[in-house]
Order: structure tokens, then C-alpha cells, then sequence
DNA sequence: CATGAATGAGCCTTCATTCAT
DNA sequence: TATGAATGAAGGCTCATTCAT
């Protein structure tokens, strides 16, 4: 698809993504209402008037932005839903494992700042967020962990929270990153977060000795 | 010769605190940027002017907001920084017990989202939570987190990734509530949160068969 | 009058003149838009409101402070126009003379600039001025110097252009050192400028073998 | 390629020309305080923001408007100061009817009036006038006036007071004009100021019977 | 399609004026 | 009288949006 397109100047068509990409570096960096649209524009390498050839208003721009957030992320939801019913350990693994490829490949850390921060001023978009991607994804892992319970595998409790506690160490170690590594704080290793976790998430802190 | 004065009309004294606290729910709904004077002055029951004899600009009143939040969790960080050498146990309970109070006593969770989403704009306020909030904290329960490793209490793996383990579900769920809860997302019982969260980190979520 | 009055404290009488006199020098310096009432207050040593004790408006205040400028001097232009019979060197040497005193012991340069800076906003003013200073002086000394010429003592000539040319490097001087020495110029001796331009004025720069 | 292009609808170079000369006026009438950017703009054909494209601040714009006063006479002083070895007064009528010429063509008179108004406020501005008209023009023509005594030409006295004289008289007249006449006063014929005073000047004004 | 000069609504900030004490 | 906290209208400045080219 798209043979004999353009050799060079692969001008037109990538035109909204590059904006979206300029936008989503702005917006996470200043805010929506802090961020101009000529620094959008000129980090994009357009013109402030060419952006409204592909979007009606700043508000459609930082929509774009923030759902690009979404799509992509929705079908690693769904294949956390297909709870395999083998070993939970295998699932967090994976789990873990995808979403910590995602946070190092994309710049879900500046739209997460950005849907918190802006969940004020577009509360469309943090339903959009909730409903698409936070709400099913909790709920999928709820399941799969309800699940092992029923196994036998894992402790009475609150799956929700259970599945709480899993993300959590992920997602504040990604808000740390953008939020006081730039002013100095010593960033965490993602991936050595994530493997410390899961060991300390099945089978605690304590060593033997110390259990009551 | 002050006495009797103060019959009704609230006191100037009182000014200041009354205009933070209005700011405060006006940036934290709406960011820096666009939160407008106006509305501040009328939630704080002044008119625009009147902020202008207590604070210089609308940086001076966002500062004041933020700075807030500090002052009056330092304590806090130094009393777990008395990590005291009963088993670990104990002082995580009391760590978070003292923080869900905090959490919902104070309206921290605003602070957070604030500082967040303002980190980019705002850096020096970011340097400031981080220096004296942050650090402070994470550092003073990663040594109690190593005493404890020093006992054999905890098992090998990095402090500071253990500290961040135990509080990450309290501010995610924190943020979750300032975020989401408000378009419709059913909220985490945050009490709950941490009781569960306490048991899982110190034994582990498997159950005693399921550990390979 | 005023026999028993408060033996210091000589307060309430005084007070408007206080008010004008710390005006005067605000106004003369920062012109009538930039003045702030505030600084007139404390250089004036009262309170903001108080200035409204005495007056209606700033404009009030302003005008308070120019008219001052005129009712001191109206007298001397009343004696010139006395024009005393004598050759006109007397009538020009008394004239310069007492212009020299009140330019030195009064802060007429003050209010020349403030009355040439703020005619257009003010044209009342700069009419009050002309109507009872400019003018009537002006008419005095031409009209003096109109006799002088029926004396056969001045050459032919616009009597009200030497009249102009009488007091202008006087004027001139005033202007330059409220407008230039506070920048660094270097002033003109104010005496000495009347003593020569007199001299010049009588009987020319040119020395004898120069006229043609 | 730009050949054909100025149709109608003035180009964009000129605009910044037309804000200054728009914003002189106003200035001239009101003072700094006191000019609306609105009327700058307004008087200009333009919005308000236009002025934000070729001016920083308001300020920026004001200094603009009084540097204008300045270059094109710099040319003046230094033909000035290239004092022509000739007979004085023929310098004097040429360097007075050089000004004359410079008052009516140009808006001298109210930038004059600026300068004077607003030295308090804007001390730089007063020092550039200072040191690039005042200061040079002044020491030009007491060069010049310097070289004439030396040849005996001219009678003792301070060479900068007698160019203090020199051009008081059209320097008050054009106040006058600026100050007195909008509130009905009779203007002066420049010409016939400055042709009777170079008369005077040279000459004196006293009749040779007179002279004791 | 693309540009960027131009617009004008909106907001922060100042300050003359008022008024409760 | 005197104070100074409080008011609110006004104006400088920004920036999303438009449109002539």
C-alpha cells in the first residue's frame, strides 16, 4: 500500500501525525493552557495557520494527543481480559512486562501527566480514559486474579485492589520521571521496579524467619 | 485595645489563609493557567483587588498554594525518619495509617495534582517538593527499610524500590479519586487499600500452595 | 488669631498645605498620570484617605498644587505693570532679578514643567496659566517696552518678541536643569545667565569693530 | 518577485513608520501615562495587538517616538559644529534658520514637549537627548561663538550662555505654541522671532542715544 | 495547500476612591 | 478627624483564530 507514493517529501499525509507528535511534546511539557499553538506549530515545522487545515481548534489538537494515548493500548487491555488461565505469576510477568515496553516506547508518561493535569478543564477526556482504558483493564486483571482465587492460588481479597497494587508501582515511578527527574531526583529503573515487585507482590517482604 | 473589635466581619489576619484555601480549589480544578483570579476572589469572598494586598502575583498565590502542602507533612517525614527499630511491621502500619489521615483530613490530593501537572512550568516548585517532601520521605524509609534488611527482618532487594512499593498504591489511588472518580469511576476504599496492601507486601498474594 | 492653638502639633491648619507641597514634588516628578496618590500620602505624612479630607479628586490636588504657581506671582507682574517711567535697563534688571528670587526660592520649575507636560490633559490649567501669568506678563513687559520705544530709548521692534526674548534663557535654563542636570548636564549659573543676557540684550554680543 | 505585489492595503514595512507617527501624536497630546494604546492603535488603522508585532512594550514604542526626534538632527549639530570661520552672524542665521526650518516640518515641538514631560519618568531618554542633541549643539555653538572672540569679533562672556541666548527664544516660542496657543493664546511668528532676535542679539536693543 | 500578518476577546494587574472602624 | 483595608473600573498584554495572498 501507498507504492509509488511521493519518493521524498513525504509531505500531506503525515502532516497530522507530526503535528499530533509536536502537540503531545508541548502539552505534556506546559499544560493545554499554558501551551501555544506557534510553539506547536514551529516544533512541527508548519506554519500556526496550517494547523487549522487539520484541526478545527486547540481543544481538537490536544484530543487528538490525548487519544492517541487510547488506541493503541486498548488491544493489550483486551489480551490482558483473555485471562490465560495458567499461573497468575506468568500473567502479572506479562502484564508487567507489556506495559513496561510501552512506557519505555512511548510517551504515555507525558499524556498520563497531561490527563491528570487536564482532567479539570476536559472531563470528556478523563471518562474517554476511564472508560477505554482504566476501567477495563482493572477489571480485566480483577478477573483474572478472581480467577486464581477460585484456583486457590491467591489470598481472599479485593481483586480491584489487588490489581490496584500491581499497576501502582509502574505508574508512580513513571509520574517521578516526568515530574522530578527534570529537577534533579534519581530516576528508578523501570524494569528493576517491575522485577522487584513482582517477586515482593507473590511472595513478600518478609523472609521466613521474620512471619509471626 | 484590640478587644472587642472583632465582633463579626472576619479578621484581616485571616485573609491570607481563607484566599489559599479558595485558590487551592481553583487551581487543582483548573491548573494554573486557567484558573482565573476572578473566581479565586469570589470563592475566598474578596473582590480581585483584595489579593492583590496579600500576595504579588498570581505565581505568589500558586506558590503559597503549593508550599501549603509541605510544611505541615515535613513532620511527618521526620517522624519516620525516627524509624524506629520495632519490627517493620509495625512501622509501615503506622506510616500509612498516618497517611490515609493525611489524605483525607487535607487536601493533599489537589496539592499532588497540581504539582504534577505544573512540574514542566514550574520547576523550582517541583525542586522544592522534591528536596524537601520527596527525598526526605522515600530516603528516610529506605534506611528503616535496611535496618530491617540488616536484622534479616526483609528479604535482599533495593530500599528505595521497596519504600516506593509501599506508598505507590496510596498516591494512585489518591489520584485515581482526584482524577477519575469524578467522571463516574467507582472510587477505592482507601482504608482498605492499605490494610490489604500492608498484608500482601509483608507475605505475598500467593497462598502458601501456590508458591512454586 | 489662632492665639492658644496646640503649642506643637500644629496640625490641622497646616495639613493641606503639607498635602500640596508633597504633591508638588510627586507631581513634578512623575507627571499627573504617574503620580500615585499613595506616594503623595506618605511623602505628606498622612494617610491615603486623609487626602480626601481636604480634597475631592486627584485632579483636585493637581489643581491645588498648579494654581499655587500663579497667586504668588500674579503680584509681581502687577508691579511690573507699574512700568515705572525709569530708563527700561532699571525695569529689566528689576524684573530679571525678582524672576531670579522666585525662580530660586519657589518651586516654579517644578510646576512649569508639570503645567507644559500636562496641557493637553489639563487645558483649563494651561488656560489659568496663560490667562493670569503668561499673558498678563507678557502684555506688562511689551507694554513697558512700548513706552521705552515712545521714548526713542528701544529700537523699532515687536515689543512682545522682546519681551519674549527677555525671559526666555531664563525660562530655558529652568527647563534644562529640571529636565537635563538631574542626567548628568552640566547647569547653567541661573545669576550669572540673567547678568549676561541683560548685558547682551541692551547692547549686543557684537563689539564695536564688528558692526558693520 | 515582490514587483507588482503593494497593490492597494499599505505594506507591511510601513507599519512600523505609521505606529510611530500615530503614537506621537497621542503622546504628545496626553503624556506617557495617559496615552491608550487604543488610540495609538486606532489613530494608526491597526488593532491593538498589530502593535505587538513591530513593539515589545509600550514603553518600546515611546522610546521609539523620542529616538525619532534624534537622529534626524544629529546631521544638524554636526553642521553645526563644523563652525565656518566666517563672520558670526552670518553663522547665527544660518543655524537659527535651520531650526526654524526643522520646528515647522517637523513635530519637534511635541517631542520636545514629551522630553520635558516625561525626563522624570524615563531619566534615560532625558540622557540621550542630552548627550546627542543638547550637549552637542550647545558645545558646537560655543565653539563657534569661542572662535569669534578670539578674533575679537565678539565681546567677553561665557560662550555657553550666550548660546543658551541664542536659541531660547525659538526654544520658548515653540513651548508656547505646544502649551498656550490650544487654550487661545496669540502664537508667535517664529520668523519674525528669530529675525529680530539675531538683530538684538548682535546689535542690542537699545537705541545709540540710549546706550549710557 | 500554506503562510503569517492581523484581529479582538480575555485576563492579570494597578490604583483612585470609598467606608467601616 | 484619621486610618487603611477593600473595591472595581480601566488598561497593557497575550494568543487562539481568521483570512488575504
Amino acid at each position: 500500500m501507498d507504492v509509488g507514493a511521493p519518493k521524498f517529501r513525504r509531505r500531506k499525509a503525515d502532516r497530522p501525525a507530526e503535528i499530533v507528535q509536536a502537540a503531545l511534546a508541548v502539552f505534556a511539557e506546559k499544560g493545554f493552557a499554558a501551551a501555544k499553538l506557534e510553539d506547536i506549530a514551529r516544533r512541527a515545522g508548519v506554519s500556526k495557520g496550517a494547523l487549522y487545515l487539520y484541526f478545527e481548534t486547540k481543544e481538537d489538537i490536544f484530543r487528538a494527543v490525548v487519544g492517541q494515548g487510547i488506541a493503541p493500548n486498548v488491544g493489550a487491555v483486551q489480551a490482558m481480559a483473555a485471562a490465560h488461565p495458567g499461573p497468575l505469576a506468568d500473567l502479572l510477568r506479562g502484564v508487567t512486562a507489556h506495559l513496561a515496553t510501552v512506557v519505555s516506547h512511548t510517551p504515555l508518561g507525558g499524556v498520563l501527566k497531561m490527563v491528570v493535569g487536564e482532567s479539570g478543564n476536559f472531563p470528556e477526556i478523563a471518562r474517554v480514559w476511564h472508560d477505554e482504558l482504566v476501567s477495563p483493564a482493572l477489571g480485566a486483571m480483577a478477573t483474572a486474579i478472581q480467577a486464581a482465587q477460585a484456583r486457590g492460588e491467591v489470598k481472599p481479597g479485593d481483586p480491584r485492589i489487588y490489581a490496584l497494587q500491581l499497576i501502582s508501582p509502574l505508574l508512580v515511578s513513571i509520574l517521578h520521571r516526568e515530574t522530578f527527574v527534570p529537577v534533579g531526583a534519581e530516576p528508578f529503573d523501570i524494569p528493576a521496579v517491575i522485577a522487584q515487585h513482582i517477586d515482593t507482590l507473590l511472595c513478600g517482604l518478609l523472609t521466613e524467619g521474620a512471619r509471626a
